[in-house]
DNA sequence: GAGTGTGAAGCAGTTCACAGCG
DNA sequence: CGCTGTGAACTGCTTCACACTC
């Protein structure tokens, strides 16, 4: 039940890994952040109630979350920073660089395109499409825009492993099907549509909009009380 | 129990409004969506089972949702188009125009100033603020962009009820610290730092690296299986 | 003593199943 | 008969509390 704890190379076994809740998956990347910056000022060691206070919940909660990756803990003194940063890098698979293809270069994809923790975080924007013939030929960064309809070229010369649809919500789900279609095993979806598609490609929805929805309604709730 | 259902000008009781769970109100945005989509085509009525397909979700879920509202559905019919759209309107508060101030006029800023659905919502950001001298003075649009040092006075001229914050993580607690002493209720934060704020002020975190961490997360998982 | 790791309890959101109404 | 509205069962996440270890 325990990882052998003094091996440099570790490797997470599969029970661990296994199920680890979403909601828990997502705060370890707060987790890691946080981690990295501890690391930055030189802190060595932090104990889950600093995590904690960091990050908006309570001690409970991370070392339960953290206990789905194995026991990293030291009882009295608190996680190893650069230890648990390895692991919590490992989980999250960002030791690998992932090829990323940008589908849509307007507003939001080219912000998308220069926003850089993607890059420090080994995610690589190897590829841009569009189907503007104005946007096609010309570059985003060092990166050539290519044409809509060499999409499946571009997937498969590049080895894309993850595309980030910005397209209008209109073209999103017709360019998805292509890329299933092409293999692709993960999407994250800028466009304000709901998409379907198989279950084993994994789909992530950000939606600007529901968020200041529930902001909204959050207001209007406060107003009249 | 019931709301009077002819009433062209209804009011939402509180005991209705009251209470409805975070993961609903995020999906009644997006029921909204649908609902002006059918709107649009035409359509006139809908059943549960329609707005589930077209969400990704199941027909009690979307009943169940629903009833938070009241009863606003027809047994063996479905619900009106036109009526549901105008009480999700009601309900997610977007009757009103929200004065929205944009807090940083970098790539993720000036690429959410000019999405347009925001606009459309009645989110509209009516000031600007950067710290760079460079930027301060120009315009985004046809809204003039400001200092941030004057950044109380913008709020309160403005009378902005919602703040997007979209500077780099260091300024960001220091700004919104400023903006809830300055009684500003809403903030929506894309920066990636946990912010800290009194609880009467509700927050929603945008993070564009967690989603794709959590695919990441999800790559590495289906590889070994 | 300080702080982890974890079963067990508690809570919230989801799904089920069916009575009830149009 | 079709489809809503909803208590009841269920599932899964969070919090608690405490034994355990460094």
């Amino acid at each position: 039940m325990r990882i052998s704890p003094g091996t440099a190379s570790f490797q997470l076994v599969n029970e661990f890994t296994n199920r680890v809740p979403a909601a828990t998956v997502r705060r370890l990347s707060l987790y890691l952040r946080f981690l990295e910056d501890f690391g930055r000022s030189g802190v060595t060691s932090v104990a889950s109630n600093a995590l904690a206070e960091r990050g908006g919940t309570t001690a409970a909660q991370v070392r339960k979350d953290l206990s789905y990756l194995g026991s990293y803990g030291k009882r009295g003194l608190g996680y190893s920073v650069e230890e648990l940063t390895r692991v919590l890098r490992t989980v999250l698979g960002l030791d690998t660089v992932w090829r990323v293809a940008l589908l849509g270069a307007g507003r939001i994809g080219t912000a998308l395109f220069e926003y850089e923790p993607f890059r420090r975080r080994g995610f690589h924007i190897t590829a841009v499409v569009d189907n503007d013939p104005a946007k096609v030929g010309t570059r985003l960064g060092h990166i050539l825009v290519r044409a809509e309809h060499e999409m499946e070229c571009v997937l498969r010369e590049e080895r894309i492993d993850l595309v980030i649809v910005a397209v209008p919500a209109p073209a999103a789900q017709g360019l998805v099907d292509r890329v299933v279609a092409a293999d692709v095993k993960a999407v994250l979806n800028y466009a304000p549509v709901q998409l379907h598609l198989p279950e084993d490609v994994a789909l992530r929805n950000v939606s600007m909009l529901v968020e200041l929805e529930s902001l909204s309604y959050a207001l209007t709730r406060a107003a009249d009380c």
